[in-house]
DNA sequence: GTAGGGTTAG
């Protein structure tokens, strides 16, 4: 531009924010401000767009504060905030649920003589749904088509959307025949919404319909589409379909992206096949996909099962170093880690850690910190966050209730757990089959079971939906107390609604018959289960219990030194000579262990690094080059 | 606007 001789504009200097701003890095946003505040000094007008990018950026960041800062200081540029602006805020505001600051928004905006258009009603229908609250949603677009803005495909498909998260597939097929009929045609995102919701109820033959169905209206499959195809298989287990899925998106000359990967190593990570991981990583790599927040979130969830707490404490604090976007959820992670690693202190501190850098938890991380209070017995102390996060406007929902309510009762406070739980629900409350199964568990702890077979069958005869969970508390307890006539009534009940009985349940009566002395029976009730083939198998892996777990690291002792070469040599940070020897015993056919795998994976993650540090200076030097041509050119 | 990571009960 320089040698042209050509003067960068406002739309050069914008579009150079633009991009700066709008992929989350480490300290993106701050410079973006840098790049701004050079171009002040320069003499700059900035317009009201490179406001909206600015605080697009910030958003991105969820550093909402410093939006609004920005949004209150636009006047000292000669620039009003537009609708954009607004948008930009309330968008990330009702992603994050931040309720009451959208309200305040929204009034600010209002007293701007700004009038909401028809995105603004669609991010407030959006931020609704999300919260699950469809009434309000529906009320925003009476509302909305009162001021003469009809709602349009995204209005559809944000609605739909809502009702596939309430698992209410039905209506959201519904509103697709609705918009056929306003001539609103359903796009690849309504079949990609439906077709997921349909896998999340397990109706995986309707979603398999919906995809022809698709197909046959000339839709094309997209990324998404196979992205949701394929996490179905994951989540069935079947890991030969998913690798499948994986192939025929690539011949579909489609690329499998982040979220693909993202998907398939979180699967392998819970099957716990390291060694695919590992390779999914690697191909990630080789496909030059770089590893996100979400995969090293995924990776250290996989730590803290192993209770690995230590190494996962230090990737997360030294994540952000590599150039890695730490969230709540990273936090999140490690709290509920440390928690079940009884170690409530360093939980607790991390929490402390996380707000230290201005990380914002949503209600999702509260409730890990609330749950984990709770079943440490500090209640009280969980009461504190609740108010806490009310305070800061946050909306708490079923799972922060139920965790209150367990706290209470699992101090043997009944009372003031049936308190609470009365007292929510005057407070728009909806208790459900969790809240249920708290209370039962809860009143039978306390020798209450009379009581607890008394609400049970007010549910029962309110035909409220009662799952295995309900019948095996109410067993257990039965059998603890001897009532082994009783328990066997419930069993037959229960295998009536085809809820079991499962592994719990004959835990429970095999442990009673053995008690009573009838350790005969025990024998017939192996018997009947042995028609239940898999429930047997159940029951032998409960059992066995933790010996399972421990020795599924066995191989034989060769591979024990073989993966302990590799586990040094990524400890000594050689990466290259570890996937060296790696390679070697591949070919060998040498068969290598869990941790040795753990260290391959960690040492992907840290590879980053250069990549990443690299990638960030590259963009400084880009920067302090654009200022220079700006200054010279002036 | 759709897809990936984490939180509640036996």
């Amino acid at each position: 531009m320089k040698r042209l001789r050509m003067v960068p504009n406002l739309i050069t200097c914008n579009t150079l924010l633009n991009s700066l701003g709008s992929t989350p890095s480490t300290r993106s946003s701050d410079l973006c401000k840098e790049l701004l505040n050079d171009a002040l000094k320069i003499g700059f007008k900035p317009n009201v767009n490179t406001f909206n990018i600015l605080m697009r950026g910030y958003c991105l960041e969820h550093k909402f504060e410093n939006a609004i800062e920005l949004l209150n200081t636009m006047q000292d540029f000669d620039c009003q905030p537009d609708n954009v602006s607004y948008n930009t805020l309330l968008n990330a505001l009702c992603k994050k649920g931040q309720l009451n600051k959208v309200r305040d928004l929204l009034l600010d905006m209002k007293s701007r003589g700004l009038t909401p258009n028809r995105n603004t009603y669609n991010i407030l229908v959006d931020g609704y749904c999300k919260m699950g609250w469809l009434k309000d949603a529906a009320q925003v677009i009476e509302v909305m088509t009162h001021n003469g803005l009809l709602p349009n495909i995204w209005t559809y498909n944000i609605l739909i959307h809502g009702l596939c998260n309430k698992g209410r597939i039905d209506e959201a097929l519904k509103l697709r025949d609705e918009m056929e009929g306003l001539k609103l045609c359903p796009d690849v995102v309504t079949y990609n919404t439906l077709i997921n919701g349909c896998f999340q109820i397990n109706r995986s033959s309707d979603a398999f319909k919906l995809l022809e169905e698709m197909k046959g209206k000339g839709l094309k499959p997209v990324e998404v589409t196979h992205n949701v195809v394929l996490k179905w298989y994951c989540k069935e287990g079947k890991m030969r379909e998913a690798s499948d899925a994986l192939r025929i998106m690539e011949e579909d000359n489609l690329s499998p992206d982040c979220m693909t990967f993202n998907t398939l190593i979180n699967a392998y990570c819970k099957a716990g096949n390291l060694a695919e991981v590992f390779k999914m990583m690697n191909k990630m790599g080789c496909k030059g996909l770089k590893m996100d927040t979400v995969s090293l979130n995924t990776f250290l969830h996989s730590l803290c099962q192993e209770r690995r707490l230590a190494e996962a404490y230090e990737l997360l604090t030294t994540a952000s170093k590599r150039g890695y976007v730490v969230d709540e959820v990273s936090y999140g992670t490690l709290i509920v880690g440390y928690f079940k690693d009884e170690n409530a202190d360093r939980a607790i501190k991390l929490w402390d850690e996380m707000k230290e850098k201005n990380i914002i938890p949503s209600i999702f991380t509260y409730n890990s910190l609330i749950g984990g209070l709770c079943k440490i017995g500090k209640t009280e102390q969980a009461i504190g966050k609740l108010n806490e996060l009310l305070e800061n406007g946050l909306v708490p929902n079923e799972i922060t209730y139920n965790s209150i309510i367990h706290g209470f009762c699992w101090e043997g406070n009944i009372e003031r757990a049936f308190h609470f739980h009365n007292k929510m629900l005057e407070n728009s409350f909806k208790p459900d089959i969790f809240t249920c199964n708290i209370l039962l568990r809860g009143l039978c702890r306390e020798q209450m079971l009379e009581k607890a077979l008394k609400l049970f069958d007010t549910w029962i005869s309110k035909g409220k939906v009662l799952d295995s969970v309900t019948y095996n508390t109410l067993i257990g307890a039965l059998c603890r107390e001897g009532r082994l006539e009783d328990a066997l009534g419930l069993v037959a009940e229960m295998q009536e609604k085809k809820l079991g009985p499962d592994s719990y349940t004959y835990n429970a009566l095999t442990g009673a018959f053995v008690d009573a002395g009838r350790e005969d029976q025990v024998e017939e009730l192996i018997s009947k289960l042995t028609d239940r083939g898999i429930a047997l198998q159940q029951v032998i892996e409960i059992k066995k219990g933790d010996v399972i777990s421990e020795s599924s690291d066995y191989l034989d002792p060769s591979s024990i030194l073989y993966s302990e070469q590799i586990t040094d040599l990524c400890t000594e940070g050689r990466f290259k000579d570890a996937m060296q020897l790696f390679g070697e015993f591949i070919q060998k056919g040498i068969a290598i262990q869990k941790s040795a795998y753990i260290a391959l994976i960690s040492g992907l993650i840290k590879r980053r690094k250069s990549i990443r540090s690299a990638h960030v200076l590259q963009w400084f030097f880009e920067l302090k080059e654009a200022h220079s041509i700006i200054a010279s050119s002036l």
